[in-house]
DNA sequence: TTTAAATTGTGTTATATTTACACAATTTAA
DNA sequence: TTAAATTGTGTAAATATAACACAATTTAAA
């Protein structure tokens, strides 16, 4: 069956950092292991590419699995791939992040994962060269967020505009100008006016904005700049 | 000696656009595959990872063979993994682009893997996916050259100002003001002027510049909006 | 030797964008 | 009724971008 015979069959793993927003800070949805290797540590969520699966249909596998979600943003990153990286056997691993509203995942197949939504800054050591993919994803999130409109994936189906500048500002861990930020996101064209306002609100209420979904498909790719001096 | 006894190993290769400019075109290094699958159709330069080879090791060790290069500029876009992708044998395909000066490689490797400089543009049909790789490593050439300095890995040590705005007339195939092109460029401080001429014009002779290495490295990742309108 | 054509380097102005800062309106708890 | 917190909109200064002009250099042709 092996029609190229000279060359290795490797294993092939997926790894992927699941972000999400909490309103204050940027959370990564982390596991427990309660199973081998590195039982007891904290790792990414991951899996293996099997024979007859499309690269593609494995991510959305594992993420489906962890949160019960499809159609879920993600994005690879990069492919690991030393020697030695896994000390069970050789393994490369295409790492991806995947953003997600917080609060509309399914808990109990977290929970059934012994997954947990932890801080990103304050996060514990993981296992393997997941630290390394972590740290990378978060710069990823930095960088695309500043161009591209990705940052309405962490955030419900209705949001206001303070909460999207709270958003950037746990990303890129600075305050922003209000006034600015506001025009700037309106300019964009990107939001509707749903009409209704922020009802949770002790001050006064801040306009629901939803997503304009054929302006954010058609004008996805072009420059943004919400964040002009975000790698300056 | 397998430690995860119920996944698949599968084939992982690499596959690699290099890209070249000659002054007036982007040229891509094609190989007329006098080998078998697919004998006599044109294709990438790739190769499979090996079981004790890092993964960088063998992006680096393909580049090495076709091109006699080391230490060049190349990222990965994405890995390619849909099952039939190859009709063989399953196998996913790691896929990045490569920027070289196109004077400066070993010839006669690239004659022994039967491999040619194809106008972009013009380019026949290749095997498998690799018009898709091709597409994409367009695209994301276009993509980082508005926002990041890689256009100088296509050129040689010393270059003029217009031979880098041909470049980039090259790659967003519009032509760019003179004046406002220069300035832009000169305003990045990437450059430093050697004191030198070029000696191959006809006309005015213009400066010749080398790369500020420094400055290069410690900038690379900030924004630097060489084409602004690029993707608008 | 002079002139014309092509190309390069630098300058200037108008327009657009970004930044910094002000004020009025809304909402609820005190 | 008032104060505190928050939201929406406005305006002027500073900066960056875009559009256009002119002078200098070089060689080939006149």
């Amino acid at each position: 069956m092996n029609k190229y015979p000279h060359s290795a069959r490797i294993l092939v793993a997926l790894d992927c950092i699941v972000f999400g927003f909490d309103g204050e800070a940027l959370k990564v949805l982390l596991i427990k292991r309660n199973f081998e290797p590195e039982k007891g540590k904290w790792s990414l969520m991951g899996g293996f590419l099997e024979q007859e699966e499309d690269l593609e249909v494995a991510a959305n596998r594992i993420l489906y699995d962890l949160t019960g979600l499809k159609d879920i943003y993600f994005e690879e990153i990069k492919t690991f791939g030393k020697v030695d990286r896994d000390p069970v056997e050789r393994t490369i691993s295409i790492c991806f992040f995947a953003l997600i509203n917080i609060h509309a995942h399914n808990q109990d197949l977290a929970k059934a994962q012994n997954a947990h939504w932890i801080d990103l800054k304050n996060r514990p050591t993981l296992i393997f060269d997941h630290e390394k993919m972590v740290d990378l994803a978060s710069e990823q999130l930095r960088y695309k967020a500043a161009l591209h409109p990705i940052g309405f994936e962490l955030l419900p189906e209705k949001f206001t505009i303070p909460q999207l500048q709270k958003l950037y500002e746990a990303i890129y861990d600075t305050p922003l100008d209000r006034r600015n930020f506001s025009r700037k996101i309106i300019s964009t064209n990107l939001l509707i006016d749903t009409g209704e306002k922020n009802q949770h609100s002790t001050t006064k209420k801040a306009i629901l904005y939803q997503l304009n979904k054929e302006k954010y498909q058609s004008q996805f790719n072009a420059f943004h700049y919400f964040m002009s001096d975000a790698l300056r």
